[in-house]
RNA sequence: GCUAGUGUGGCUCAACGGUAGAGCAGCUGACUUGUAAUCAGCAGGUUGGGGGUUCGAUUCCCUUCACUAGCUCCA
């Protein structure tokens, strides 16, 4: 058997172990499903009640029956058989009910007074499973059936790996995550702060933060000028009936912050930038020649977001994106969509970013009313991104029901360091809105027709790509990025001079730089700034004052390199220039 | 939004029914320093807010707000 199969199956015998456990400590509780997962294994119960208090207990209760070594003995039954097994349990009955009439059902025992309804595998015996190596992790609530319209559920997750190592790893990892978390870095680093009285979501960008953004918009927007964009300006706010029109009101009302009244006017915080973009094409006359257009945007946005989803400036409720609206013919669309493709491999490759993963974006099939236009359409569209992505020869997956409402999308998909995955850039095809707004662009037969819209970000929001980054470089923002470049540390008082002098100069060349002259220790002053992790120190006493020189200490070195000042310069401009 | 948990000075934490304490940061002074914490002093909190129980609440209860985890959602 594959490790990973045993692995799978280890789990999935450990969490009827837990089930068998918790019904054994708390006889009231209903069952409801418990599959392994990636590190381990969770289940699903009703009606418990239980906290962190309790995991030991429940973990020594779970060693108990291990120790036992019950056997796990898989039986056939009837779906008859099987609803009268199951009488009093719910959640059971309901997907026993689901089984067509004539379907073989198995149960699975473990000892003789717990079963579940299981299609397998397990390991024989209880004994197997004396070397598994588990640990509660968390208790949580979880719909039943991923439903918000269902009944609340109590999940137990806990980790469980076969190899004592992986238990290990796994929790060191963990442990890790909670140091580079971005929400923690962000703080320390004072990239940006929450405040209650400003609100929940809002992120105030502190000094050290601006800069960051700023150096990323710049740079993203020389990359776009490059390849043909155009940048503009336009409100963070519009009138209701630009949504209406847009459709975005219908769909996402609920999750806009609500419209504001004014004499006879209604208006809404824009939620993303779509429609304003569109009324700049539409102000121009087209040609097919003109084609295409590209318009984009470092544009705030503002979407109320559940209180429950916000994260850091992983998820907030205002943002800026960096998007931008190709307006092309349909003959381009495939050219314009390679395009970005390769723009976003280009700036991935520029911040060194390999752990992503490129996601086609399809409609759910089986609930087509909440996505404007046709079967047809949404065919055409669908496998023109699937071949587009086959052909560029990246890795990529399908996701049903993660389609924009106008159109499939193709998503890159990374994971932040606790775990969340999150859409960094997305690149999406759609025929619909130039449909509601009407675009049009006059062809070689002097015929007006409408032209495709591809909606792109390659940052996504300039927010949750630095949240991204922050945790991917442990706070160790390469040298272009970082908001402060070189901190000069004087030895005595005798040096400030020379150090305000070296300042200035680095300083003509855009260098950010700040000297440190307090009348603190020479470690004392290394160490603050080794925890702001600056990634020069340049250390000025004595023997470098009468020289020209410096000494310089590197982010993550403890050597000390002492050169000319022009040397350093020359080097540090360098290794800026090349984005490092 | 839902379920659960957590809220103590700027930060990290202590006290857990008897009128809140430390380290760091800050400020003042001394020292003039050679690669991750120099010394001394000072100041800083109505223990997230509101209500209740109690002779007495940071500690117990209720409520509200914020945060955290997971779920749901994510144009």
């Amino acid at each position: 058997m594959e490790q990973n199969e045993k692995q799978t199956m280890y789990r999935h015998s450990m969490s009827h172990v837990l089930a068998k456990a918790i019904k054994s400590l708390y006889p009231n509780v209903k069952l409801a499903i418990g599959p392994a997962i990636e590190n381990g294994f969770y289940y699903d119960f009703d009606n418990l009640n239980i906290s962190q208090a309790d995991f030991e207990k429940i973990e020594a209760k779970m060693r108990e029956i291990i120790a036992r070594d019950e056997a796990f003995v898989r039986k056939e039954v009837t779906k008859a058989e099987a609803l009268e097994l199951f009488v009093g349990e719910p959640y059971k009955t309901e997907l026993i009910n689901e089984l067509p009439a004539n379907e073989k059902i198995t149960v699975y025992y473990t000892g003789n007074d717990f079963y579940d309804l299981c299609r397998g595998p397990h390991v024989e015996n209880t004994k197997f499973l004396r070397g598994f190596n588990f640990k509660i992790n968390r208790v949580s609530g979880a719909y039943w059936r991923g439903s918000e319209h269902n009944k609340m559920l109590t999940r137990i997750y806990v980790y469980g790996f076969v190899n004592k190592e992986d238990l290990k790893e796994c929790l060191r990892l963990e442990e890790e995550a909670k140091m580079r978390d971005h929400r923690k870095l962000g703080k320390d680093l004072n990239i940006f702060m929450m405040s209650d009285l400003i609100g929940k979501g809002l992120p105030i960008w502190l000094p050290n933060g601006f800069l960051l953004r700023r150096a990323l918009s710049d740079y993203i927007m020389d990359k776009e000028l490059s390849l043909g964009y155009q940048h503009v300006m336009t409100p963070s706010l519009g009138s209701i009936n630009l949504y209406k029109t847009s459709g975005h009101w219908e769909h996402y009302k609920e999750d806009m912050f609500p419209a504001m009244e004014r004499e006879s006017e209604t208006y809404v915080l824009r939620p993303m930038n779509c429609p304003h973009h569109m009324m700049i094409y539409k102000n121009f006359m087209h040609s097919y020649k003109d084609l295409p257009v590209r318009i984009a945007e470092i544009a705030n946005d503002f979407r109320f977001e559940g209180s429950g989803n916000l994260c850091g400036i992983e998820r907030t409720r205002a943002f800026t994106q960096n998007d931008a609206h190709i307006f092309c013919r349909p003959d381009q669309i495939k050219d314009e969509i390679n395009n970005v493709i390769s723009l976003i491999l280009d700036v991935y490759k520029d911040f060194g970013f390999k752990n992503y993963s490129f996601r086609l974006s399809l409609r759910d099939k089986k609930n087509t009313a909440k996505y404007f236009g046709n079967d047809d359409l949404w065919e055409k569209s669908e496998t023109a991104l699937r071949e587009i992505l086959k052909k560029s020869g990246a890795n990529f997956y399908e996701a049903e029901g993660e389609a924009a409402f106008y159109g499939p999308k193709i998503d890159v998909q990374v994971k932040s360091a606790i775990g969340h995955e999150v859409t960094l850039s997305t690149v999406q095809l759609d025929y619909q809105l130039p449909e509601r707004f009407e675009l049009e662009y006059v062809d070689e037969h002097d015929n007006r027709v409408r032209p495709v819209v591809i909606h792109r970000a390659i940052f996504g929001s300039l927010d949750r790509f630095t949240a991204f980054l922050i945790e991917e470089t442990k706070g160790n923002l390469p040298v272009w990025l970082n908001p402060l470049q070189v901190k000069i540390v004087t030895v005595s008082e005798k040096n400030v001079p020379y150090a305000k002098e070296v300042e200035a100069k680095l300083r003509l060349n855009k260098i950010r730089v700040s000297a440190d002259v307090s009348n603190e220790s020479v470690g004392k002053k290394i160490r603050n700034s080794t925890l702001e992790k600056t990634p020069y120190i340049l250390v000025l006493g004595d023997k470098e004052m009468g020289e020209g020189l410096v000494s310089v200490r590197a982010r993550g070195s403890k050597d000390t390199t002492t050169m000319p000042y022009a040397e350093f310069e020359k080097q540090l401009l360098s290794v800026i220039a090349n984005k490092q």
